[in-house]
DNA sequence: CATGAATGAGCCTTCATTCAT
DNA sequence: AATGAATGAAGGCTCATTCAT
């Protein structure tokens, strides 16, 4: 009777539950997670369908774990980038990692949105474990700037909340294979991430114009 | 010997598909594309199945048929904010538009998108008719923006894709149930719209500090 | 109140029931019976499908009644041939008219058989109406040939059957495909019709050589 | 870790195959292919639907496999017969082998026909499997009894094709349910492979009248 | 731990048939 | 006499999940 606690059984257990969750993210990137069957996990995974439900209880437990990792690796990425002391500096840095986790991972987060919007105990968990603790940190950031003067006086929570869409949404329109933000998502050395920070930071408007009118008036 | 060119008959025909369109949207909103059953739109639709696939050739070509009737929708909603000279009053009819819109369509939406995840021709069907001419529009319109000096001179195919990001993004945060946006968009009476309009058009960045910076130099 | 058996009416109706089959005939000939539709059939006559159960019964009713003309179609092209006294030229005749016929109406025999077959009650049918007239002219023919001492004397019966078994094992072969019964049917000029008379009144022996034996004895 | 050329597993996974195409070949035999569901396939074999379908790709992967089978049956029966020297002898062991086998899988042959005729893949399947080889023997045999002088000099591929069409034929009229083909079917005491061999090779012709015709000439 | 055969509920789709007009 | 919209039963097939070995 092997006792269940011993570590180097759990390493074992754990690195199975890697891989076979390895080989569900494959494999729900290729074919969406509907159309993705548990056997094609399994042969992805070169083990049985029963080893699969051995370490999972069900199909969605694999999604849910493949976001436990993903969020586990984007995280800390945001904390990384925390340092610039300058916004756009900061913000330019946040788009590019961003870019590159995003380049790499299109299709394992074109499966899982798209599973994250039809299956709702996914949703909740997903706006708790990620969302939510990136809004905060970004209300937080976007507070100590507003403190330092960086930025204007603005309603922190919201403009959080804008800066969360414009990720969500350009990452909507690379997924849905627009072909400008594909190009330019693609392009590693483009300058996306400089463009963005200025449309967020600066916005659009034509400010010497506008100054023009206010000092004529 | 009825003419099937009667347009009595086609009427009566228009008239069947939007039923059973209707009762297809609140189904599929409500369950999910996946998980509604062809029998429950028909018993929401008060028919038989036979009559669904009278009208329609499959599950599918339900979705697509909602799809088209959102474009219908949405499109022209798009032009009649299109007369306001000014920027900000463009961009807070446009907001307040999709805001009204969106909260009636929530589900729809919510439906729609998740199996535009899914089904790679329904992806591409969405952004060849829907994404694509409402990008060109949003281009003109900044273009000619740019052109009276309103905004600055920026790359316009991007300030679109920005524009349009914002509005998926926060499309997204809504459908995920982010709670400060699911609130801010559910009020009618509340300044959403002209909030974003503002940072969109003004940015995050605190000018007048800046400018004191420049002044300072 | 029209009178039903005004006799003008009767005949608009019968030439409603001929279109009626031959656009069966067409379609059960192209698709078979199982995979053709009424839906189908009423296309091809350029009627509703209401009609069509107007006229008949069931879908089966239509190859009953395309059975019957059939029947109607064969029959008399056996009496016509009945004329010739010597045998092989009676026989060449009979297997020229049936070549011909047969080519015509391949498709249609294809789809007769094949419905044939999966049907008891037309199988029985088809037996009774079909099958046993002719074994019974063709037995009444080779008892009064086998008076005459054309053929020899023999099980009547059996010949029957045999010579029977020719044909439909030939139409067997010939719907199947087989290349070499398929070349020398479409072939009108070819001597297939006078090989298998041959066959049929020769035997495949060696009539010369079992002699010498015989002689030699 | 079991291995899937593991010869024990292969065992039983062909011992599975088996019981299913037994019990679709009752089936199918009883009810017609058509008419036949999987349920009642899984039913028959006490297993359930699913698990026909882990054994066989379709519904029609059974009748296949079937006429895989079938043909593993009845070609050896062709060369088992095949020592006979004299013709005569030779024939009656062929239609007394034929007639046994036939008598014992009737209903499944029935079956059989009936989905060839419905079906061009497997129609071809069959044609290039049974008929093709089956004809080439024959026609080898013919031919070398030719050689030997034991039959007439004659077209051999046609000869080939008349004797098969003997056989179809017969085939055709047994399952059709004529009643003298039926009752000399059954008796397997009865003389009809004998008469129907003295049909093939004597031919009906009255030799002895033919041959005095001749001598009066 | 691992296997993979077995399950069976459930779904989309087809189509012969009916019937109000 | 003719229509064609509406029906609804039925069937082939999939696949997540279980369990004896």
């Amino acid at each position: 009777m092997p006792d269940p606690r011993d570590p180097i059984r759990q390493q074992l257990a754990e690195a199975r539950r890697s891989q076979i969750l390895d080989a569900a993210a494959r494999v729900f990137a290729e074919k969406g997670f509907h159309r993705a069957t548990t056997r094609e996990v399994a042969e992805e995974a070169g083990l049985s369908e029963g080893t699969i439900y051995y370490y999972f209880d069900s199909k969605t437990a694999l999604v849910v774990g493949i976001m436990a990792r993903l969020a586990a690796a984007v995280t800390p990425s945001f904390y990384v980038a925390e340092a610039p002391e300058d916004v756009r500096e900061f913000y330019v840095a946040v788009f590019r990692q961003r870019q590159e986790f995003v380049k790499e991972n299109r299709e394992m987060l074109h499966a899982l949105l798209s599973e994250l919007l039809t299956n709702r105990e996914l949703r909740d968990q997903y706006r708790k474990e990620l969302v939510a603790p990136f809004l905060s940190q970004l209300e937080e950031h976007i507070g100590s700037l507003a403190d330092q003067g960086q930025i204007r006086d603005l309603d922190v929570a919201l403009a959080a909340r804008f800066i969360a869409a414009v990720n969500v949404g350009l990452l909507g329109l690379y997924i849905l294979g627009e072909s400008v933000v594909a190009a330019e998502w693609e392009d590693s050395e483009g300058s996306l991430a400089e463009t963005l920070t200025s449309f967020l930071i600066d916005g659009l408007a034509n400010t010497a114009a506008e100054q023009e009118k206010g000092a004529g008036r």
